[in-house]
DNA sequence: GTCTAAAATGGAACCGGTTCCAATGATATT
DNA sequence: AATATCATTGGAACCGGTTCCATTTTAGAC
């Protein structure tokens, strides 16, 4: 491998003047221009990334952690991401928390130090995996985080995350306006933001139309086919009939629609069923499922430029305008 | 920011030491260790990767390119592939083919070079994007690369794929036991290793069981779930009816069920579908999914031990035994 | 107590960039 | 022609580790 030193003789000049023609900051004649772009052709010269971070100390990488890097929406979300960062060629380093974080806060804390002892320059958290305490004591001691899906206190301006009660109550005002009155739900994770606020704004909505729901007819799950499997069967077996379903994503509800499907039922004749999330098969289901679409991409481009703009000094426009959107398909009809 | 020589000048002794205590080569009396570790942890010592990098000439972060990147099935690959990397303190960095490289090759080589500019001590080059060609000169001038699913001759010793032709043709044997010869099928990316391979199997399956498959009932797709959709509609419109349709992945089979279900007939009772991959999913769509298992995860087991021994100069034990599984659920009827 | 081999240690040189300053050269001004 | 100003240039010093060698210390053998 060639090295500046090389192309500085090859060119017959010194190494700041090649170091300068690199960075092109400061003045180059263009006749000594010339003269190092061809040495530097001949030679196949490339910069060493390691020896440019030991002086600038900046690694051109920024990592990504949390549980909510897994599934279908969110790998499009890390596209998004990482098409954010090409124009300044930072690279994405991930260090996946779903593997263990959830049995296992101290392996969740070990994936993370991954990668601040890689060394990277900037970390977005995805979601509510760790505690606001632990954090705030990252942000303390490494100041470059964003958090996308969450919200901590004090660190407020560095948080970008949707109004999961707002849309939470939108979908529970929809079913109420469609004319159901007999509603189940299975949720989302309650030890997560996300999950705890959408559940409390679809509630509110039922509270708010004097709509009760009974303990029963409240499935706890987790977001996974298996727990939308599995509530779904569990709900049926109550002694309480209802007309429309509410799930926490679109894959717990395309797993309960298999569910209650598979019981002999119909969607949506005997039962309506609503997703959240907007994935990409929702269209393609049967029936296609009616949902929420949260602007994932929108926050992550968010959060991804205001952390661009901690690490690398820039100024990048940070739109931090994130609205719901209610899809309408055929999965949930009027009573 | 400590530096080794903060270290060796509080502990008393020289960088020399430290550096050993470090890298834990060389002897070290264990008193000195004491004082070392002590002087660590005074400074909360955390060494820098850019110059461990710049003498070491090996950054500890792999790249991995292709298209097939996305998905779910390959987001837990990927999964797999960082927890076989994590132990050697190595880092994975993706660079995503898919956003550009179908439409404009030259984006792909771009985004493949800049892993290269990234430094990156190896790559795994996924799927099929790439011609023979540019794979086998990159493999000259940048030796470290595997390829998984995907098989170039002359490196074939690189090369981790799964035979697709035997998978393809153990599908169509499937649905002939099972009485079917009025057979369909929606196709895989022809232009793609892999699916190519598996529609040779499949229909040399027929051949060599003397089914005939009309053309019109070739429906060639490309494993989205639109083309899925919109391919059962189009096989539904021939004037042909069959008994069975194989499709070339999961996602295509469960939207071809939506439509075939949006058009009032029954899976399976009217009309099997075989998908191909066992997603998460396929075990709760409605009906759950007949499909194959194609052993990804071992795959990519075994190319990321073949890498890592050649980056990093280790003997990982690299296990080449990927077996097909098909998987019976309820998607496909006895005739 | 002496001698020898092995263990332990310090520190200069190096990896390949960037930065900065002093020196040189070119152009404009009077 | 002399001087001021600014563009251009070379190269030493530096970033923070690792490596290697010369030197010192220790342990073991007699």
């Amino acid at each position: 491998m060639a090295t500046i030193r090389d192309v500085a003789k090859l060119a017959g000049v010194g190494v700041g003047t090649v170091s300068r023609v690199l960075s092109g900051k400061g003045s180059v004649s263009s006749k000594t221009l010339l003269k190092v772009n061809h040495a530097m052709e001949v030679l196949s010269f490339k910069p060493n990334i390691a020896a440019r971070s030991l002086v600038s100390k900046k690694i051109n990488t920024i990592g990504i952690w949390g549980t909510e890097t897994s599934g279908e929406i969110n790998r499009n979300t890390l596209r998004k991401i990482e098409s954010e960062l090409k124009p300044f060629d930072v690279h994405l380093i991930f260090s996946d928390g779903e593997l263990n974080s959830k049995q296992n806060p101290s392996a969740a804390r070990d994936s993370f130090d991954s990668l601040i002892n890689k060394g990277c320059d900037g970390i977005i958290i995805w979601g509510s995996d760790l505690p606001a305490r632990e954090i705030l004591q990252i942000e303390n001691e490494f100041s470059d985080i964003t958090l996308l899906n969450n919200r901590v206190e004090l660190i407020d301006d560095k948080c970008f995350y949707f109004d999961h009660y707002q849309a939470g109550y939108v979908c529970g005002q929809y079913l109420i306006d469609k004319g159901h009155r007999d509603i189940a739900c299975i949720t989302g994770w309650f030890k997560v933001y996300d999950g705890n606020q959408r559940h409390q704004g679809f509630m509110n909505a039922m509270n708010d139309n004097h709509v009760d729901i009974p303990e029963e007819l409240i499935f706890e799950g987790d977001y996974t086919f298996k727990k939308g499997y599995e509530g779904a069967l569990d709900l049926l077996k109550q002694d309480k009939p209802f007309t429309a379903l509410f799930c926490g994503n679109d894959q717990s509800a395309m797993s309960a629609i298999a569910a209650i499907t598979g019981k002999g039922l119909d969607v949506p004749n005997d039962i309506s069923v609503m997703g959240y999330d907007d994935m990409n098969i929702a269209t393609y289901t049967s029936p296609p499922l009616t949902t929420v679409r949260i602007p994932f991409n929108r926050m992550a481009v968010a959060a991804t430029r205001r952390l661009l703009n901690g690490c690398y000094d820039l100024d990048l426009k940070v739109d931090c305008d994130f609205p719901v959107e209610l899809i309408e398909r055929k999965s949930v009809i009027n009573l």
